[in-house]
DNA sequence: AATGAATGAGGCTTCATTCAT
DNA sequence: TATGAATGAAGCCTCATTCAT
């Protein structure tokens, strides 16, 4: 039935990767649309395959939403990466941009940040950004570019919040900028 | 129709207007605790009625989501208007930091702001919050409160954010003054 | 509360008689608009009365039904006993051709006819329309008019069904017309 | 798809369309039965099935009642092709009869006809049923055995009528036959 | 006797999950 | 391993009927 050659190792694997990626995928793209009470045929449809084999890759739902979550925070966790390792002091001010304007329109990223909904008791993606954005602030506020009392936790407060709007609001790019301008205002030193 | 005072109503219509009024606090109750995909039937278990008088009362589901938010918006609207009825040119930070307050914990009121789900059509939940909040907001302006290029859209951005922030992460008094700090050092003038 | 005189012993009993008639009235014009899945609230809105009242006089939906059907067999019977008292032998094509046309439209006449749904145990509509009908046939038989081996049963099956199909297909004049006259002919002597 | 023979088809597929037939079968049993407010757990539970799989082969009860029309009148068509086709003038009385006899006590067939209740914008009944009957009558016409002046709706409205009263009635052979005499009296010459 | 609010069983439908192929 | 049919719990809503006023 499957006809082609058995040859390398790979074989069947590569397609089970290879679904599982589309799945995840098409899951990101549905969610962030519809929102988490999308129905998970509907993501088996977009991904052009069973939903049995949705199923085979993550057992539920929530595994699905997790693994979203994940691979979105990991992706994050590349591109800070980057800025971590160079030494712009303004990178907490790019990263924190950057976040904002992924969020607008997506709602699994704001759902990463904000872990609502999901029962993410297992990967702390709070604690995963915060661990991104720590040194990111620390360095800013080493730099003199963000005030010296403001600490870790309300930073997140911050950031999330903003996101979570941006989700919800559908903003412009000028109306982020606005936004931004206020908050970025407030955090930097007087 | 008995043309006289709207006080307690005559026959029935007084266990009418309770059962009305307990429908809604459970619901209020329960979708701040779970969200809007609460089920009707819990609703209806801690209204301590019959599920039939949810629906009596609040024909679709829709209607009664979008009922808490009207009452909601109601009560603030209450509040709202002693602190626009008086002078102190700080009451726009007294009203913001209420609703933040407020959020914490309550989906709905957060909905309320991000008309989220909620199919709104009437009302314009964020509209009329808006129309609450303009002349705090130029009055605050008016005495140097508030940085003057500080338009409505960028306040009621960060406004909705850090609502909803507040709502997902539920803060506690100390992390609810730091982030209003520099929220509010952003919108004052340097 | 009632206001009124307490005068003609009446008093009361002559509202409730009148509550009956109305109920009935409105029965009898729902059913036949929508069919015997019609609500009961949409009985008692049509006849301005509270839907306690409609289960007072009909504890019931049952036994509205059967009411209706009760009563209009109870009409039939006075339109019929003109005809009966006569000696007109062509008669019975005339009670024949009227029963067609009030069915046109009207459901709970046919209803009637066909005892089909309602379970009218009680009465044996059927029956009571062959009392009446019977003596006509008779009649009309013995002056020639109807073919000699025409029973009841299968004059009756043929009315009913005719009655029926003027119902579903809101027949106009001319087919009513036109049907009938096959009818006529197949029940006439050759 | 495989465009071979439309035969058992391969894998699961067997199954599924073991169970659309069981369902069909099923419903057509229920609501010849109970008439079409019958439920659809009912259907299931004759059927052996799950209810979801009644909803998965027709969404909704609408298109499980429609199918069963469908069903029926295309069973209709095939039986009525090869009447069509031979030459036999009889052929029309020979329908008419067999019409009536599968109505006694099967509530869609009726629907079929009557086109009531059912929300059959698709297929109208009504007029594939005429398109079946049509090349009849003209051929019974022609022979001189249905009246000259005996058109086709008049025709149908016989025949409705008379399906329908079998129906309602449960009319045994002896009497079927009693009132297709005085039915087919009507429709032949003088 | 009239009213209409309350009740809850029952109907239709969706959807996460399981399982046979 | 992939598939998609089957399953049934659960959700929303309707409506006949009961009951307090």
């Amino acid at each position: 039935m499957t006809g082609q050659t058995k040859g390398p190792v790979a074989g069947r694997r590569a397609d089970a990767v290879r679904n599982r990626a589309r799945v995840l995928a098409a899951a990101e793209e549905v969610f962030d649309r519809l929102g988490g009470t999308a129905s998970t045929a509907e993501i088996a449809r977009v991904a052009g395959v069973g939903i049995g084999t949705v199923f085979r890759h993550f057992p539920t739902k929530q595994d699905l939403l997790a693994a979203i979550v994940k691979e979105r925070l990991d992706r994050l966790w590349v591109e800070a990466e980057d800025l971590v390792a160079g030494d712009d002091p303004e990178a907490f001010f790019v990263f924190f941009r950057r976040l904002v304007r992924q969020s607008a329109g997506k709602k699994s990223i704001v759902d990463a940040l904000a872990q609502e909904g999901v029962g993410l008791r297992a990967d702390k993606p709070i604690g995963t950004l915060q661990r991104l954005i720590e040194p990111l602030l620390t360095r800013a506020k080493a730099a003199g570019l963000v005030r010296a009392d403001a600490e870790l936790p309300e930073v997140m407060g911050v950031l999330t919040g903003t996101c979570q709007a941006a989700l919800g609001a559908g903003w412009d790019e000028d109306l982020q900028a606005r936004v931004l301008d206020i908050v970025f205002t407030g955090l930097r030193p007087r």
